[in-house]
DNA sequence: TTTATTTACGCAAACGATACCAAAATTTTA
DNA sequence: TAAAATTTTGGTATCGTTTGCGTAAATAAA
């Protein structure tokens, strides 16, 4: 069985007019007398016309919908941005079709590629851990397709982007810890080829330097699924704490690899010592947890917000945009327990 | 500027052919020569033609894609869901669509219409805690749109179902709380009309009868926004805990309200006692939590395995299915401190 | 009254793809 | 070699909607 809905031709049909007729009355078009139009909207609120999207995408070659691809929703830091895309999207008229790529590249592409076909105005994109080759979004996006970039953003493609203070963020969280009496920092981080991953090693790096602490590359650890293979966070823990020069403080990346590395230290025996750590997190839970959790904290919701405008602004230009900037927001680092342990 | 992208029209012009001939030779049709399917085959390949699914769409009227309606994507147990529906989703060629009410009935009446009208092939509905008008929903289904309802449930609808045994997880979790000695147990819900609220209240007041506790009307507490109004969380506990017959222990349903309601208690100092709490939960980090959190945890991918599976059997029947039935998966019950704290 | 100007509507093409039917082109059969 | 059968291809309608163009009918101007 079919799901069928009332058709422009239905309403032309029942009132002996013509389809274009029904179509300009129901869009007030000038050339329609007002009794003809009030006849036909009449009738076609009586019957619930709603007129068809499908159609209309097809014709207009525009869906009024935008596309989000994120890693994955169940993060703070993206359920929380996704909420704010649609508070603008929605004030807009513009609906909004998320989907998730659980860090693969290939799951990527195809959502990407989707969207793009199912003709989306425009896209949302926070790329995946494993994303090291955007040449496809590239093509993309110089065929025409309007690109925003969130958080995870691309930087070879030129176009509006929205990030957070990644650099300022890790170096703050790192000095916090350095003050705190920690000289062993490591930092478990996402895949190496993210930009935010490289802004936040800088600001890590950035922050021993200042403080004259040598740098041991040992005390970076990678996860390449950005924390969705916990066997790779875990892996990464073990041999950092079984290492010669093993770490008294940590600093994470990301939502995900911060609350994995702590269900893995807490559930780990072999790790004694008491570890200091701070993480980028966007969770509403940290302050329930013990210790409640030190976080860098990104407004998610602000960036999202500002991530669709932006887009907004890319498909309603009249003419092609070509000043892109990126826009960089504030990150808040929100010290508890797990970083406040100071060292003797 | 807009996306263009390559069509049908484009390769038939390109080598002196009709459409019709280069879709059947692109679908491989038996009657067009070998030839010719390889020249238009490799033709297309070569410029990364694609079909456009929405002339596909408006076409077959039907898009190989599918609907998620749910209150909130930032909660474990939809989250989950949607991954289990998705696990399945793609495996057979499905497209997946997300959209989030917010717990808001007119949100989800929106969200609702626009799937239906972008000829989505069926709907995974989780309604929202507002939601006491199923009409809509009612005659979209009975107009041929294939529907299945996952854990919030509508009853009156003839459609498959899937659900956890909510009956049964309120009453071991209250059970629980009793063993512990616990005589005052209050059970925060979400709004009164969602089927789970009814059936989870029913499990509670089973396991009170069975131990021979007196019902008390005053101990349960309604939450209609279903958590999304932290103010309304608040004032039920403030007001539950400044009443006469204060409770001694808390069982609260569903993962928002859980969460909400811990903040509160942990922020309310003018709740001093000690409190055993057991609460529904699908969230991962509940074991970090400072008393770890005791949790009725359900299935929720197995759910959104299931439901999806249903889907696809009503939309890929030949015929329209008659008897449907009601999928009930067990829960699990974890015990952790926070129900812990046995009573003298 | 005749001509000019609006007003109000219908026809048909278009968006991209598919499918039925008919027409060439080719092969088989007589 | 002609007719019949078969293979291969093209024409056209269709899905629902919008829109440019054409044209009756209605009104206004001459």
């Amino acid at each position: 069985m079919k799901y069928e809905s009332v058709t422009i031709k239905d309403i032309a049909q029942q009132l002996n007019l013509s389809t274009s007729t029904v179509s300009r009355a129901l869009r007030g078009s000038y050339e329609i007398s007002s009794k003809t139009k009030k006849l036909v909207v009449d009738y076609a609120k009586k019957i619930n016309y709603q007129p068809n999207p499908i159609a209309l995408s097809l014709k207009e070659r525009r869906s009024h919908s935008i596309g989000i691809i994120v890693p994955e929703i169940a993060n703070s830091f993206f359920s929380q941005a996704i909420d704010g895309i649609e508070s603008v999207a929605y004030k807009h008229g513009y609906h909004v079709n998320i989907s998730q790529t659980h860090e693969s590249f290939e799951r990527e592409m195809i959502n990407v590629q989707h969207m793009a076909s199912r003709s989306m105005d425009g896209l949302l994109v926070s790329v995946s851990a494993e994303t090291n080759d955007s040449s496809y979004l590239k093509n993309l996006h110089e065929r025409g397709l309007p690109i925003v970039f969130f958080d995870r953003i691309i930087d070879e493609i030129d176009t509006y982007k929205v990030v957070c203070d990644n650099f300022k963020g890790a170096y703050n969280a790192t000095t916090h810890l350095i003050k705190q009496g920690y000289k062993n920092i490591a930092h478990i981080t996402s895949s190496s080829h993210l930009f935010i991953t490289k802004k936040r090693l800088e600001g890590y790096k950035k922050a021993l330097e200042d403080y004259k602490i040598k740098f041991d590359e040992k005390l970076v650890r990678y996860c390449d699924h950005g924390g969705m293979d916990i066997d790779e966070v875990r892996n990464n823990i073990i041999s950092l704490f079984s290492s010669k020069n093993a770490p008294d403080a940590i600093l994470s990346a990301g939502d995900r690899i911060t609350t994995v590395m702590i269900s893995v230290m807490k559930n780990q025996s072999s790790i004694k010592k008491k570890i200091a750590y701070i993480g980028f997190s966007n969770s509403d839970l940290t302050d329930m947890f013990s210790p409640s959790l030190s976080v860098v904290r990104q407004p998610a919701f602000e960036m999202g917000k500002t991530a669709m405008e932006l887009l907004i602004k890319i498909i309603e230009s009249k003419r092609p945009i070509k000043e892109f900037e990126t826009k960089t927001m504030e990150s808040k680092i929100i010290i508890k327990e797990s970083s406040l342990i100071p060292k003797k």
